[in-house]
DNA sequence: GTGAAAGCGCTAACAC
DNA sequence: GTGTTAGCGCTTTCAC
């Protein structure tokens, strides 16, 4: 049986409560007694039982983060910066996937609301509409992170169009004018468009392109294998691009893949340009030139945002944009 | 306030046992009460405070995972898969960083005994030896992932002594001779070898080739840019090797680029191989040889043993090794 | 400044 | 089959 309050409080010789005020550093105790304590606590190895504090107190000190997968959050080290910045503020974190494209129907029945935590984190985008209503039902606050707005919910939002129209911008300054783009939507051509879409098509209208039929290459996910293939679909294009803007860095490296493999040279044939600056582009040959967030501040603001929230469960939600920046590497250098 | 046992209790007219027994789907109970309080949840919108139900039977279904990072855990896919393993057997998982090299000594104090949760997961090498003490001197069961065992813990091993020979192997039969090694740590040449280093002696040993000094390099991480560092010390070698043995894929990565800036073709003018099969590596040009052991099977055994271990707490520590694998790609093509 | 006692929501004996 | 009740370990009034 593990040591409880009682038992220290009969080591030390004093009340459960005076014990409960030392180990919660309430003040009002007079320095000998918090001394004694002290030493009851260590001598007997005590740690506060989690769940009884809980049950009290309403606060569990969890986070949940709900995201496609740990090792593949939609940005690159998003889970691993939550962790952090969780971390710092005294909370834990438990991971929930809400797995593929294809299995995120059922999230919401499968995650149902995770019981015992203090707020949810979601990192993705394109959420069931069910999972939010279920947390928000359960009076769990949720935070958003990315795009998918949800005007019940915090959010630290990343503007990707204006993201995209960066990129663009970008690969027109190092001299592309045929650029094509990867990874919208299959159902983008009926449905709304996504904003990296609609910061595609204004940075290229902008600059007085046309865009050929076919430019916009939409892909089932955004593996590997899926830039692949639209890579080489428009390398065939009768108006060969000589720029790819691929919407997440995974396309892109699928893409160099297949420039490779077609025989073109990166970035002197093509130039190719990724979203999410993730660590395979960084040492990717040739090295790829990424727009990013910074999944830190993402992750602290998150944070930030869920303490707010639980101090003022009332207040209007509130909405921060993270800014981005263009990582310029070696697949996009201008061609001299 | 949410809903509690009570208020379902009453709105079905039944005890609060009757709904405890439904909602935990016990037997003896009526069909028809049955749908009363089945239909009386819904209802109302009651979910089980995890936090009480915790407190009385003292499982709180939480498992931690404590590795150096969930997003570059040892081994690639670990975190995403002990998720997966733990999510189908019902229990949820925590994360916490045991941080980089230099922060670990720290973790025992920084990470404490988690609370709450019913045992933890160990993924990494080199672990603070207080952290372990801390979790069983709480009471918390500790199943170790990988290397470093510890008599005191159930452990799902990986033989990398048999790993790294295999990795050797691999290059002999693809007619390398004169085989490197990167990657072993700064300690080794004074304290015990660790076994990727014994496997690779052994194996050079075995077919009778000669290891020249320095060609064990230690790195004091297992970075993109150690990997490289060390790469290119080798490459200037009076017996520059024809084949380099990482002890990570992330060191054979920096490796490929140190080959690269050093105008040598991969795997014509040397062959590189790396230990647990990284995404990056098989998108990598060329695509990266690794030996890996299955992050699935490690996940799903560790959880086995978890549940286990909860059962039967007095049961003498368990041992489980998973198999691993060669997983051959461009980078240790045979040179014909 | 410290102590006694109530009760958070749940499960498990035990009675009926 | 179903109801009653005690109590898990903690925090928190409320007296003293």
């Amino acid at each position: 049986m593990a040591t409880t309050l009682r038992d220290v409080a009969r080591h030390a010789r004093v009340s459960v409560k005076t014990v409960s005020n030392v180990v919660n550093d309430h003040p009002h105790v007079s320095d000998d007694v918090r001394r004694r304590v002290r030493e009851a606590v260590r001598a007997l190895g005590y740690r506060p039982n989690l769940a009884a504090r809980t049950l009290r107190t309403g606060r569990a000190g969890l986070l949940a983060l709900i995201v496609p997968d740990v090792e593949a959050p939609g940005l690159h080290g998003l889970a691993r910066e939550v962790v952090r910045a969780a971390t710092s503020r005294g909370f834990r974190v438990v991971v929930d996937h809400l797995g593929s494209d294809t299995e995120r129907a059922a999230a919401p029945a499968r995650i149902g609301a995770p019981p015992g935590v203090d707020a949810v984190l979601l990192g993705a985008d394109m959420v069931p509409p069910g999972l939010i209503d279920a947390q928000l039902a359960a009076g769990t606050p949720v935070v958003l992170l990315g795009e998918s707005p949800d005007p019940r919910c915090d959010q630290v939002a990343l503007d990707w169009a204006r993201a995209a129209a960066d990129a663009i911008e970008h690969l027109l300054d190092t001299g592309r004018r045929r650029i094509a783009a990867i990874g919208a939507r299959p159902g983008e051509a009926t449905g709304p468009a996504q904003p990296r879409t609609l910061g595609y098509r204004h940075a290229v209208h902008r600059a007085g392109l046309d865009l050929p039929a076919g430019y916009l290459r939409t892909t089932a996910q955004q593996r590997h294998e899926d830039g692949y293939r639209a890579a080489r679909w428009l390398f065939a294009h009768e108006q060969r691009p000589d720029a790819l803007f691929c919407y997440a860095d995974r396309l892109a490296i699928g893409a160099l893949r297949a420039a490779a493999d077609a025989g073109l040279r990166v970035p002197a044939d093509v130039a190719v340009i990724g979203l999410g600056d993730s660590e395979e582009g960084r040492y990717s040959r040739p090295t790829l030139t990424s727009v990013s967030a910074d999944p830190a501040f993402l992750a602290r603001e998150a944070v930030a945002l869920v303490t707010a929230r639980l101090d003022r469960p009332d207040a209007a939600p509130a909405r921060i944009t993270a800014p981005h920046a263009v990582l310029p590497r070696e697949s996009t250098r201008p061609v001299v």
